[in-house]
DNA sequence: GTTGGCAGTCGGTAGGATCGAGTGCCAACC
DNA sequence: GGTTGGCACTCGATCCTACCGACTGCCAAC
């Protein structure tokens, strides 16, 4: 724990720096009003923050910068809640209610609108397939060898798979099927569903089969669906391209995204600052999380991701109103 | 027309310039075996190729590059057709016949199958709503309040929106609408589609013609889905990073993704050079596109989008095999 | 018409001087 | 003993200069 100069000093610095990027030196903090000693004294605390690992210097005879330490003790004690200015919560509130799509859409816009109100990337989870239970189901044939799956789920999603057809299958068949799964399947987890019971038609079981067999195989957790909002703001926050190049790349790689946002379902609104959350091309990073909430679980998450440098108040108070209003109006889905 | 010297040394400045990003000046030019003349003579003829406008000086005393007109000309009369090599073939037939995948996972892997192959961002447009016929269509009530009306298309992509309902809406109620919009709608292009044929019940009508709104109005041609695959390729193709940031806002953009390849629908395997597309933000950018068939019929388009100074012989190798055998895939599913 | 030669241009790089922001340390001070 | 002003020192950033080298355009000779 850091006694009060200390504090105030870090809280200077880390400030400063995510306004100006530079490094900044102890005149720089000197003059901030709520720190009342000299530069020298400064140079002195700066030196022992140094030690501890809450600032580190580009090189000597520069000012210091925040180590992923000292934003951590940052957020989790020096900034004050922060609220989102009247203007963003308007634009929050007015893209809520006036947005009315298929949740698909509805989450990608819902990373548009996070990615706008924070300058920053924005990241959205869709709703885990594992913990909604199916409320239609309905194969439709596409042709003679080949047929579609579609499942209509408790959240409100919508998930396809195209099958081969096994040899002379009939529309009545394709219809008989598709009553045998949704008997089967109707208000059970997809994930839990097994090889339905065996009906008098061979074909129909093997038609049964083989839907439940792409459906399950193809949605499970690793699956999940993201949608990005804003990637091309990355290349504002960061100049040096190769870290451009590199995080972008991670984020077309669906799974680490997801894996990711799932580690902190549970946390409720959380920071993973830098090297914390453990993905290597992302250690220049922060992200931002927070759950969003059906029925009191969490079922997915929303987050921004920025340079570790990034205004984690502002942030913070970005994603939680996004998350909540995400919540309320999905609620009105699944109610 | 230029005559066959000036052809073979515009030819030599176009590849070494794609090869090398550096301005080539008249000493490279004199090393390519297909030039037989002195440097001084290529100095005189590159110095008319510059008037006519195929090359251009950055600054003087240093190389030419090639202007937007020099690469037009290139591709149009100076480049071979261009094969993919052997292993890159292999790499998209195995593709195409291990992915079985839905319509549109199908469409979003090819279009990183497409980066794969040429390093640069590539762009799928989904197949046209309107050019497809219903299948099956069902409305699904997700709570008393809302519902999902979900649409399989005979290309085989499934459509979905939520509506509110009406008040006092039975189960009854949604499975006569379904039926009703079910025999309104089969084998009719969605976009055509009036207000269903009035019924004996206010409340089905209320339904139908709800759910009939929500997906009509959302589902035009500007709604049309993009898949992007590669985005971060982007960032190795410029060293200027606003040029990263404005060409990545650019492909956010849906509808400006879609109209630009939606232009060249039917014309062919084609490529825009430069400013030629009349898209400000990418005249950086040069794109490759080609449609994809069903039925001998463009539905939709994949493409490569990339530097200028791409290599236009391999993208439109690339662009064409994935294109050939997309179509040959979506055949499967409508045949 | 082609060519070798040559003067001229100009970006890029290397070396050197200078500047200034910032540090660490120390002696003096309260 | 904690705090402070002062001071020597460091080191990146900036600017200048010189220089190199890759070009070009032109011209006279072939």
């Amino acid at each position: 724990m850091l006694d009060e100069r200390k504090t105030a000093i870090l809280r200077a610095v880390v400030r400063e720096y995510i306004e100006t990027a530079q490094p900044v030196g102890s005149s720089h903090v000197a003059r901030s009003p709520e720190v009342r000693v000299s530069s020298a004294t400064i140079r002195n605390e700066m030196a022992v923050l140094e030690q501890e690992g809450y600032l580190t210097q580009p090189h000597t005879s520069a000012g210091r910068i925040p180590t992923d330490k000292g934003y951590r003790y940052f957020v989790d004690h020096l900034s004050a809640p922060g609220r989102l200015d009247d203007v963003r919560t308007e634009q929050v509130r007015e893209f809520f209610t006036s947005s009315h799509r298929a949740v698909e859409q509805m989450l990608a816009e819902s990373s548009r609108l996070l990615s706008r109100l924070t300058d920053y990337a924005a990241v959205v989870v869709g709703p885990a397939v594992e913990a909604a239970t199916v409320r239609s189901t309905q194969l439709v044939g596409l042709s003679s060898r080949m047929a579609t799956a579609v499942v209509v789920l408790s959240n409100g999603t919508v998930i396809n798979e195209t099958f081969d057809l096994p040899e002379d299958t009939s529309d009545a068949r394709i219809a008989a099927a598709t009553a045998r799964l949704g008997a089967d399947l109707h208000n059970r987890a997809l994930s839990g569903a097994s090889a339905p019971t065996v009906s008098g038609d061979a074909n129909v079981d093997e038609l049964c089969h083989r839907a439940l067999a792409a459906l399950v195989s193809r949605h499970g957790v690793e699956d999940t669906p993201i949608y990005v909002g804003g990637a091309a703001r990355m290349a504002t926050a960061f100049d040096a391209v190769e870290v451009v190049r590199s995080v972008l790349a991670t984020l077309e790689q669906q799974y680490v995204v997801v894996s990711l946002l799932r580690d902190v379902l549970g946390r409720g609104l959380s920071v993973a600052i830098g090297a914390e959350h453990g993905i290597e091309p992302l250690a220049a990073c922060s992200v931002v999380v927070a759950p969003y909430l059906v029925d009191g679980e969490p079922v997915g998450t929303v987050g921004v991701l920025g340079p570790t440098r990034m205004n984690y108040p502002h942030a913070l108070a970005a994603v939680e109103v996004v998350s909540e209003q995400l919540s309320a109006h999905l609620a009105d889905v699944e109610g």
